[in-house]
Order: C-alpha cells, then sequence, then structure tokens
DNA sequence: ATGAAAGCGCTAACAA
DNA sequence: TTGTTAGCGCTTTCAT
C-alpha cells in the first residue's frame, strides 16, 4: 500500500496560534458555529488565510464520527446509461458538500463483491448508490450492511430499500405499440445480458405483443456489444418474416442497422429499427433513430436526492420513478410492399 | 453538511479483546506486520472474522500520515475520451488499492477551480491526476499544491509535472495525409473549442497541408456538440470546393455527416470525412467512420502508472506518450469528379 | 514478539 | 463566548 510523506499542512493549532484563541475556537469557526465573537472570527480567518489552512476532514470525520462520503457503486462506468447517471449523481452530490468515491466491481462473483466492497467500506461511508444496470450490482446490494443507506438505482425491486427507476415496461409496451400501428404484423426484441430479472422492456414488448393477439418470439440474445447486433443484422438481413425489431439499446439498435446495411436491407424501407435510451448519436445517425428517451442525470440526481432523505434520517423506502419517451426519427416505418 | 450516525462498527479494540492481546498487536496484524507471533496471528484473525472487523481507513491515515485516496480532477465526465480514460485510471488504481474520488471542476473560473479544489483537498489526498481535455483541467493543474504528486492528461504541456500524452499532431499529420493521398486538394478542419493551446491535431494537420505546398484554410469552430457540425455540415453541403474534412472527433465527424445528408450530399461520395478518437461507434455508422484510433484506457493505466512513481518517491517529471493509429473505414475515398 | 503510552488533527462535553 | 480536558480509532515509539 504505497504512500508518501509530504510537507506538513498547517493545523488548527497554528492557526489557533497564531490568531491567539484556542483549538476549538478555530473549529467553531469552521464548523460554521454561531457562538464565536466577531473578533475572534475574524483574527481566525485571518491567520487561516495566511497559513493556507484548510480543516483535515478525515480528522474531522474521526472526531465527530459524521462522515460525508459516499461511494458510486458499479460494475461497468463506461457505457453511457452508467456515465451519465454518474454524472447526474456527482452533480447532486457537490451541490450538497458530498464527496464521491467510485467503486468499480469486478465481476458478479461473491468474492470480487467482497473484495471491492471490503475496501469501499473501510472508507467510512455515509451511504452508498449501487448502480443495477449490471449483475453485479444486484449482488453487491445485499452485501451491504443492512444499516448502511443504500440507494438502488435500476434493475430489480430491492425490498427495504429506496430505489430510482425508470418505467420502463411502459416506453417498451409505447414502443412496441408504434411499431404494430405503423402496420407491422411482429415485433422481434434483441435483448443485451439480463440483469437477472425480466427487464422491463422486454416485459413492455412482450404485453404489447399479448395484447395485440400476437405471438411472442423468443428474446434474440446479445451481448453489450455492437458487433453482437451487427451479427445478428446480417443473419436477420435473410429473414423476409421479420419486419421490425425493438432493440433493448441504441448501441445495439445501431450494430443491428449497420448489419443489416452491410447485407445489403435498408433501414426502414426494408425493415424497421427502434432503440432504447436515445444516446447523444442517435440524432444523428443514418437513418436517425427512432428510440426511448431516458433521463440519465435526472434519474441520478433523483438518487442522490433519495440517499440524503436517509442521510438525513428517514428510514422509509422510497421509490421514484421517471418516465422514458418515445422519440420519433427515421428509424421506423411502415413494412415493406 | 448532512450526515448521519450509525451503529458502531467494532473496533481494533474490541477484536484485541476478544483476541486475548492488545490494540497493537490487533494492528500488526492488519498491517502485514512481521513481527507477530504465529498464534496472536491466528486469534486476532479469527476474532476479527467473528466480529466483522474492518480496519476504519480514516484512522489509519491519520495516525500513519500516510494516505492512499486519489482524486481524478476533470470538467466533464460524460464524453468518451474523459469517461473511457478515467476507467482506465481507475482500473489501475484499484489494482494497486487506491481508492479514486472523483473531482468535477464546474468551469475555467477561477473561483469555481478554487472551489472544486478546496473540497477535494481537504480529503488528504495522495496524488491527483487532472485530465486536460478542458480548459478547465489547465487551471486545476495551476492551482494545486506544489508538493502535491500530481500528473496531467493530455493537453498543453506542463513543466515539472508528469504527463501522458497521445502524439497527436503525428496523427492528425497522418490523416491529413491519407485525405491528399486520395487526390483531394484541400481539407478543411473542425474543431472543438479550444483547450488553451494549439491542439495537437490541428498542429499536424496545418503541418501536412503546409509540406504539400497547400493554403492552410480558417479552422472551422465547433462546439462540443454533434449538433454544431451538423449546422456546419448543411452550410457546407453549399461549398463544392469542399471535398475532405478533418473533424477534431469522432462526435463532430457524425454529426457533418448526418447534416450533409440531410442537405443531400453523400459521404464519402461527394466528400470525405476523417474523424478522431475511433468511438466504439464509429465503426457502425453508415458509412463506417474513417477515424484516428486513441486508446484512452491505456491512456489513464499510464497516468496512474506514472502517478504512482511519484508516490513511489520518484521526483522527476516524466512524459509517457502513446502513438495514435488511422484505421481506414469508408467514409472518406477520391474526390468526385 | 508484545504491551504501555503517546499522539495524528480534530470535535464534544464541560466548566468558567 | 471561550478554554480545558478527553477522546475518535488507529499507528508509533519505546520498553520489556
Amino acid at each position: 500500500m504505497p504512500s508518501i510523506a509530504r510537507e506538513r499542512q498547517p493545523s488548527a493549532k497554528d492557526v489557533a496560534l497564531l490568531a491567539g484563541v484556542s483549538t476549538p475556537t478555530v473549529s467553531r469557526v469552521f464548523s460554521g458555529s454561531a457562538n464565536v465573537s466577531p473578533r475572534a472570527r475574524r483574527q481566525v480567518e485571518a491567520a487561516a488565510q495566511r497559513l493556507g489552512y484548510r480543516p483535515n476532514s478525515l480528522a474531522r470525520a474521526l472526531a465527530s464520527g459524521r462522515v460525508t462520503t459516499i461511494a458510486v457503486i458499479s460494475q461497468n462506468t463506461a457505457r453511457y446509461g452508467n456515465t451519465t447517471t454518474i454524472a447526474g449523481i456527482e452533480e447532486a452530490a457537490r451541490a450538497a458538500g458530498h464527496p464521491m468515491v467510485i467503486s468499480v466491481l469486478e465481476g458478479p462473483d461473491p468474492q470480487d463483491i467482497t473484495r471491492s466492497l471490503d475496501a469501499v467500506l473501510s472508507q467510512q461511508l455515509a451511504g452508498a448508490i449501487v448502480l443495477q444496470f449490471d449483475r453485479a450490482g444486484r449482488a453487491a446490494l445485499q452485501a451491504l450492511p443492512e444499516d448502511l443507506p443504500v440507494v438502488a438505482v435500476s434493475g430489480p425491486n430491492v425490498p427495504g430499500r429506496s430505489q430510482a427507476v425508470f418505467e420502463e415496461a411502459r416506453a417498451g409496451e409505447e414502443a412496441t405499440r408504434y411499431l404494430l400501428s405503423l402496420g407491422h404484423r411482429s415485433v422481434a426484441f434483441i435483448a443485451f445480458p439480463s440483469v437477472g430479472h425480466v427487464g422491463g422492456r422486454v416485459a413492455g414488448w412482450r404485453s404489447a405483443l399479448r395484447s395485440a393477439g400476437l405471438n411472442v418470439p423468443p428474446v434474440i440474445q446479445a451481448t453489450w456489444e455492437a458487433r453482437s447486433s451487427y451479427e445478428i443484422g446480417r443473419s436477420l438481413a435473410r429473414d423476409p418474416n421479420t419486419t421490425a425489431v425493438f432493440c433493448a439499446n441504441d448501441m445495439l439498435a445501431m450494430g443491428l442497422i449497420s448489419g443489416l446495411a452491410s447485407a445489403g436491407r435498408r433501414v426502414p424501407d426494408d425493415i424497421s429499427v427502434i432503440g432504447f435510451d436515445d444516446e447523444p448519436i442517435a440524432e444523428f445517425y443514418l437513418p436517425p433513430l427512432t428510440t426511448v428517451y431516458q433521463d440519465f442525470a435526472a434519474l441520478g440526481r433523483d438518487a442522490f436526492g433519495l440517499l440524503k432523505e436517509h442521510l438525513d434520517g428517514s428510514t422509509r423506502a422510497r421509490l421514484v420513478r421517471r418516465t422514458p419517451t418515445l422519440v420519433v426519427r427515421g428509424s421506423a416505418g411502415p413494412p415493406p410492399g
């Protein structure tokens, strides 16, 4: 465990000495206590300024038992949804004065989880936000101490914990119905790896198909990589029965369209494709992607808001929902012929 | 500054009591000291296990004066390059046992910088990595204490500090020469907002044009948003003289192509476009984007490696370079006619 | 190899 | 309003 010792920073004692007061007074000034004479306050502030004093937050947390650091626990931080959600959390946390550490889970195995969590828990957290976009998130959620304030983001329901989610099922239904309304007789679904439950998007797709009295075809399984749906596109190109595909996210939708194109099939003329997420690039894809917008940054802010309620003493688990919205652009149209 | 008090966690004292040893012995066991009898070690480990003891890293850092947390300082965390670089840093830091906090700069104004930095510096950092993809990074770099181990990533040269960079100029030159070799008589350049110095990509573009004895047209200024290059595309569509465009990143390239398409101009038939970064989607864009690959994750790992050298005692500032590589796909071809 | 004592920089409880 | 004293949970001497 490496580290280096650096030039000593000024302490409250140094400031106290220079200001001609005691350390607790310095402490009072910096913790915003009212009970300080204007004179003492002035002197302390001047001294602190001169020395470049900054309270040591470690010592502070240790002495007071109050800790403000929150952790964001996630398996992948680079994918669009994760990234944007984390940025939303960070923004809200920063505004509320909470430092944020990021803890990346190496995988869904119990050992990985335990190791990652041990590392972050030794840090004395005020609370944690767990991203359940991946499978590891679920496992982590269960391994976290009961009495630690925790909020889950997305994923399956977590009894007893606050949670911020999108109403994916509704959106999935809407997207599927939209495709149906265009005249398609069936809609295929391409899924990314399951998060350990029936995702809302799939559920919505199924239910829309069923309410329309249609058969529910088997889910087409992809990975998280656009390449996987590219390959799927190449084989789907040979299947004249498939006229509409609903993809679990934009990356898969774009990979699919690209694969389709490489096999000579055009979107939306030959086949319609809908994505999910509305990544910034979706609007500028060719064709512009019809997709479902989700405000990930707001989801992240929601999550922090929920955590904050617990930090402020609430013990009630709350569920906050956000509604994704269908964005109609150019990748879906009527079936050919 | 909110926070909550939770159930007391077991301390070294509790473990010591249960194990029938003193606290220092517990400390020795957990800090991997050799001078512990096998018997004591066993008892301590058993007791710790039973109590679920985890050393308090705050107290540890405070008592030892050794601190391991590193900070990543950046203005934007959501853009592709930033995200991926941060993931690379995180990966390397995690492997080396260093917790990582993320500190987002609100803007390039001195007050913003000071505020953000104060918050993160009060946390007793072992070191920091500053992302200079944005302007704020530069300012932050200068505001950081001299004696804090710091490494800069990308951006202009920083005397006295270690730095991990891409050889952008070389790559920019190569991309431009490639366009020229296709038969284009000139190449336009679309830039994102300047980071306060002449970016390597622009420099490379200029130098390639000059060596070919060509005029250097004015840089076309865009924002970070694809929409801005989309608009540029719409107006460029009316200009028959422009047959090749080099974009400072893939987002701008895709926005441009989309804008061009909306005005009826096709890529690469009517006009050639090259991007920079090779985002995962670039390969699946239509047309597949010819671009310059940069291994951001490796850049992040490089940066941490550099920081680690300083944490291990080195005071020598080192520069680590990585070579981007041209990836030829379908968005650039010979000029029309 | 181990324990007693001191101290990291701060805040809390109390007294004045 | 202010200072004194004690203590947060750990590590570090320094004895033994």
